[in-house]
Order: structure tokens, then C-alpha cells, then sequence
DNA sequence: CAGCATACCGATCGACCGTTCGCTCTTGAA
DNA sequence: TTCAAGAGCGAACGGTCGATCGGTATGCTG
């Protein structure tokens, strides 16, 4: 028998822990998590996970930035060598859809899930969520930005206003497939995304 | 004092319930909704709160009713008596805005919020609500059907994606509001609900 | 007036919550 | 070889959860 980890086990054994809870928390939510719930599913004591952390506040904080991460690994980090402009922001729409459609979490999108449960209350939760969906939304405007300035949007585009709609519809797939079962709403999400955006629906590159 | 209420209040006190179970599971959720918390709110004991209903799985499901009327109220009403076809489909967007943007719950629009917070689990709450939301849908649906065969909108519209982008930029005004202070999201929301259904921006009537 | 239905209270239950504590065991450096 | 550091366990804590109970006050009906 094992019984103990060494060390650097210890690394793994917190990823372990932050993976699992992204993953039921984004079925029971953030603050639905529990600490005897997540012990049990990895067969640990409660004082084994939450020695971790600290605490369970921290343990939300943790696993909220363990879900960014992976949200950007899937998302941007394909795209990330991609022309800035035009082709990186369709590489983007593209990449998050196909992300929405299996998110690799049980309950969909921890980021979309997580923004619904905190935005209405306060905290250092909701303080980090900010953090987290602000800076995404920073960049998607700052690579529309420069796809208008490149001429490959039009002028008149508002940016601001092309991101609420972008962000609307990737979240808008989680209800869909898991209330409705709506199979095609990546794919609907994806050709609403570039009709805000006013590129063909069936994109060249 | 008055101590006790007459049988004729217990109808009162029950609506009572419901409206601030509403506004609380708004922004805790409502799963987050306790029965000590909403008896203090009402300044009444536990179970005099959870004798209106039996079981809190009941009171939950009693306040997505109450919630979905009030959503009925104050989006379908207003716009009962127009036009089928495009003309009630476009006041529906506009109530429908206008309800996001101050949906008389302490958190945004409460059916948003449950969508999102009960689309990953199982149960008698999430089939309710998927009836709830689905029976919306179908409304929407068959509105844009009947502008269609009126000619009022594009032959080569899809009904159900169209009904899946309104859905999702509605539910996306809560976030957008309470994460990141952005007041204009219901006017983006509503723009681009247009170019979804390919309307002016600015519709005359 | 008698009798019943019921709205509501206060007390209480077992279960589970997050957190803390002392302890064992392993590892790696001195 | 010794020993500090730390991972993890098991037990316990005070608190709160949903639920249940008997009791009391009230209104309606006969």
C-alpha cells in the first residue's frame, strides 16, 4: 500500500484536488461545493483536502483560477500564434464554441456557470471573477480593435458591444445543451458570432 | 399587536414567501436559499415559512413558479394584445430588455440565474424549469414562424437559432450588469437581438 | 356556544457544514 | 544518523441545515 505521498506527489495531489472541484462545482456551483463532498470523491480525509488551502474561501479562490487556466489553454492558447486581427479573433469564436461544446467540466463552462452564481453577490469571489472575465474581455475588444484598424471589420463596429454579444452566446450554450439538449447550439452560437461580427458565416481562413 | 393572521392573510403570507424567496435565491441561488435566512427576512419562524409548502424542494419549485409569472407579467403582457408576427416579436425584445434591466429581483433575472445554476443537476427543479423555459422558447419560436410566413422576415431565418441568441443575450445582460457595471448591456443586447432577426436597428414601430 | 381547520410558534432532532487539533509517517537536508 | 518540514489522517468542535413535533391562537361553520 502507498499510504503516504512524498513531496512532490503533494503538486499532484493539489492539482487532483483543484480538478475535481472545478469539476463538481460546476454541477453544484462554487459555493454548493463541499469540502466532505470532494474528500470523499477522492478519497481523502476533509483535513487532507482543506490543508491545502486553508481554507474553504481560498480553496473557491484556487479553483476558480485552475478553471481559467484550462479555459485558456483551450481557448487561446491554439489561437495564440495566429495573425492578430481578424484571423486570431475568428480563431477565437472558433476555439470557444468547440470549447462550450465539451468545456471537459461535468456541469459545462465553469467560467459561465461561476459568473451567474457570483454576480450578484459579494466578495472576494466575486472580486476574482471580475478579474479573470474583465481581462478576457479586454482582450477580445483589443483584437477587434485592431481588426478595425486593419480595415478587416467594419468602422462602426462597436467593440464593447460586439464583446457583451460574443461572451452572451458562448455562456447562452450551457442552458441550451443541459436544459434543451440542443446539440447545435455551438454551431448556432458560432454563425451568430460572426453575423455580430458582419463576416460570412462560412469564414475562408 | 397582531399576533395572529386571519385564513384570508394565509394567501398573502404565501405570496409574501414566494416574493422574497425570489429576490433571495436571485443572488444565493436556489439551492443557496435557506429556510432560517427567509424566515428571519419575514420575521416569522422556520416552520411557519416551510408549513406553507411541506418540503423545501416544493417551496423551491413554487418559487420558480411565482418567478416565471412575474417574468409572464411583466415581458408577455405588455405585448399580449399586438400583432402576431413581427410586430409582437419585436415588442417582446424590447420588454424583454427593459425587464432585464431592472427585473425586480435583488439579482437579476431570477430565471436566468436558475437556468444556469440548475442546468447540470437532475431532479424535479430542473425538469420544472425545463418546462419553464422551454415553453418560452416554443412561444418564441412560433412568434418568428408567423413572421416568417408573413414575409416579414428572411425565408432562410432559423427559428431555433434565432430563438437561442435572443435567449442567451438576454441572460447575458445579468452579467454583464452585475460583474462588470455595464449599464449599456441591455440596449447592445437589444440591438443585436435585431441583427439576429435581421431588422433595422432602430425599428419605427 | 361548540367544534373543527389551520396559521404560526418554539423546541428539538439527526445530519452535515467548515474548521481546528494532535498525531503518524515520509522525505530530504544537515 | 538525526531532525525539521510537511502531507495526510481521524476525531472533535460549534454552528446551521431541513424537517418534525406538540401547543396555541384564530376564524369559520354548525
Amino acid at each position: 500500500m502507498t499510504g503516504r505521498r512524498s513531496v512532490a506527489d503533494a503538486l499532484d495531489t493539489r492539482v487532483a484536488i483543484l480538478r475535481r472541484a472545478a469539476d463538481i462545482a460546476s454541477v453544484e456551483g462554487l459555493e454548493g461545493l463541499t469540502i466532505g463532498r470532494l474528500a470523499a470523491d477522492l478519497e481523502m480525509s476533509k483535513s487532507g483536502v482543506i490543508g491545502h488551502f486553508g481554507t474553504k474561501e481560498q480553496l473557491q479562490l484556487a479553483t476558480l483560477d485552475h478553471a481559467a487556466d484550462l479555459f485558456r489553454q483551450r481557448v487561446w492558447e491554439p489561437v495564440r500564434h495566429l495573425r492578430p486581427g481578424l484571423e486570431r479573433l475568428l480563431g477565437i469564436c472558433a476555439s470557444w464554441t468547440r470549447y462550450a461544446e465539451a468545456p471537459g467540466f461535468a456541469g459545462g463552462c465553469f467560467i459561465a456557470e461561476t459568473s451567474f452564481e457570483w454576480d450578484g453577490r459579494i466578495g472576494p469571489v466575486h472580486d476574482a471573477l471580475v478579474v479573470v472575465t474583465g481581462r478576457w474581455r479586454r482582450t477580445l475588444a483589443a483584437e477587434i480593435r485592431t481588426a478595425i484598424a486593419a480595415g478587416e471589420l467594419a468602422a462602426d463596429l462597436d467593440p464593447d458591444q460586439a464583446v457583451f454579444g460574443l461572451e452572451a452566446l458562448a455562456a447562452g450554450i450551457n442552458p441550451a445543451r443541459q436544459l434543451h439538449g440542443e446539440t447545435q447550439a455551438p454551431t448556432w452560437a458560432l454563425r451568430t458570432m460572426h453575423a455580430i461580427l458582419g463576416v460570412s458565416p462560412a469564414p475562408a481562413r
